[in-house]
DNA sequence: AAAAAAC
């Protein structure tokens, strides 16, 4: 980018984008004054109507540089019974959330009915939303369909659409429902399609939906030269092995690891390194798909405002998540594709902070570390020596006697006098999605064993088995949290 | 080798 046109950005304020007053009040409020080089690109654009096609990673301000212009435009009008006005589609619940989020913080102006139709929760609040008229309605692509077609929705009104994360959409076998979808809604309309990346399919889709679009491009926030410290870390290979060496690195980081996510390729992994850390009495929560929706919120939201410190994450959140504060990043597993890794990462160090990640690498990763080494363009930076350097003891197949194992059950925390008001609460988050964890396993008990989550068999008792009847003890307390259900 | 998303 021309030092030049740095400079006109960087002088760029909010008030100069063509935002209404309503608008530009929250925005300040919210603390912005400089819009990021998407939102200068895209937000006038959108406030004059025009189709916007911004390939923007997260991360980038892109949510605001829709939100905000479709806050200003939906200032004229009123919405219909069933005939949403707008209509935002998301690739995850948790990402439909966020954007649901945004609209609730700058739009604090305004009296706006906002729906958010996603799966996994109950379909009668989000009816009665649609039946009063929604202004902005955000939804996945399932949720969506399934309301249209029992008849509660009709898309004859939309005049503003909003394709987010598109490449992504593209990943989960989304774009049929998106090229259904979009039938549904009147050619007139305004859309704005954002992607990371222009694959060829996505092009595709712009050619077909998009009309006479403005194109605005950010650069990806860079890999290299960010504030991200990249560590890859040589671990044996056994289940037991990379548990053990991911405590040491935990500990090692002491202090500085105020919070962070644990990446694993697999659900399952997923479960089991979470019951794996709560029986080590590490504060740890779980996030993935197969979760209960209620537990995926409450474990965010306790993740966001402090109250857990590890989150062990399927890539369900490894892109878009806004959460500002996150020290530390694991990748348990190395990622399969690269560029996940980029997300992952992406993570932390965000908002101007500084962020530290650390890659567990076994020997058959080998092929995966040398592709992320050349997306990002530099050389695999190893903490205590490459893979060359695993010993024999590393990669043993027996895990060594007396280090981690522990006979029977062990007893309940003796923590419940020594907490400090807010682990309570914590504490009953981590129960709370045992419990949602152990529900979860007994439905799929029967394709259990496929996912390696079957009870433990005589045989396998020298394996560290995960022994649940230890740690589940649960009251019937309900914390607050948990019964406040999807905010709407 | 996976994850995500509708019931």
């Amino acid at each position: 980018m021309p030092a030049e046109q740095e400079t006109a950005q960087e002088a760029l304020t909010f008030s100069d984008l063509g935002l209404s007053a309503k608008v530009l009040s929250a925005v300040v409020d919210a603390g912005y004054t400089q819009p990021t080089p998407i939102q200068a690109g895209a937000i006038p654009h959108a406030i004059a109507g025009k189709d916007v096609l911004g390939i923007a990673q997260t991360g980038t301000g892109k949510t605001a540089s829709f939100v905000l212009p479709m806050l200003t435009r939906l200032e004229r009008g009123r919405a219909r019974a069933r005939m949403p006005r707008t209509l935002i589609l998301e690739p995850t619940r948790e990402l439909a959330a966020q954007v649901e989020e945004n609209f609730v913080k700058y739009g604090k102006n305004h009296r706006l009915n906002i729906a958010l139709l996603i799966g996994g929760v109950s379909f009668d609040e989000q009816e009665r939303k649609l039946e009063r008229g929604a202004d902005v309605l955000i939804a996945t692509p399932g949720r969506l369909l399934d309301h249209f077609e029992r008849g509660k929705l009709l898309l004859t009104g939309v005049d503003i659409f909003v394709i987010d994360e598109a490449d992504r959409m593209l990943d989960m076998g989304f774009i049929p429902d998106i090229e259904r979808i979009c039938k549904l809604i009147p050619f007139t309309r305004q859309t704005l399609f954002f992607s990371a990346t222009m694959p060829p399919e996505i092009t595709k889709l712009t050619e077909q939906f998009l009309q006479a679009p403005v194109r605005v491009e950010v650069a990806r926030p860079a890999t290299t030269n960010t504030s991200i410290t990249q560590r890859f870390v040589k671990c044996g290979s056994k289940p037991w092995a990379k548990r053990a060496r991911l405590r040491e690195l935990i500990d090692a980081e002491g202090d500085t690891l105020k919070n962070a996510i644990i990446f694993c390729n697999r659900k399952s992994e997923v479960a089991t390194l979470f019951r794996s850390l709560v029986r080590h009495e590490y504060d740890a929560g779980a996030l993935h798909g197969d979760m209960d929706q209620r537990a995926r919120m409450a474990m965010l939201e306790n993740f966001r405002k402090g109250k857990l410190k590890l989150l062990v994450a399927s890539d369900v959140a490894a892109r878009g998540l806004d959460i500002p504060d996150v020290s530390h990043v694991f990748n348990f597993d190395v990622p399969i594709h690269s560029e996940d890794y980029v997300h992952r990462i992406g993570r932390t160090g965000r908002a101007g902070r500084s962020g530290e990640a650390f890659t567990l690498v076994t020997k058959a990763d080998r092929k995966y570390v040398d592709a992320i080494g050349k997306l990002i363009g530099q050389e695999p930076e190893w903490l205590d020596g490459d893979l060359s350097t695993l010993t024999h003891e590393d990669d043993a197949e027996e895990k060594p006697r007396g280090r981690t194992g522990r006979r029977g059950p062990k007893k309940e925390a003796s923590d419940a006098g020594e907490d400090k008001g807010q682990g309570s609460d914590a504490r009953k988050g981590r129960k709370e999605a045992i419990k949602a964890e152990n529900t979860e396993r007994k439905a799929r008990h029967d394709d259990a064993s496929a996912q390696g989550e079957r009870r433990p068999r005589k045989q396998d008792h020298r394996r560290e088995r995960e022994e649940d009847n230890s740690i589940i003890g649960f009251g019937d307390d309900v914390p607050a949290f948990m019964k406040i259900g999807i905010k709407g």
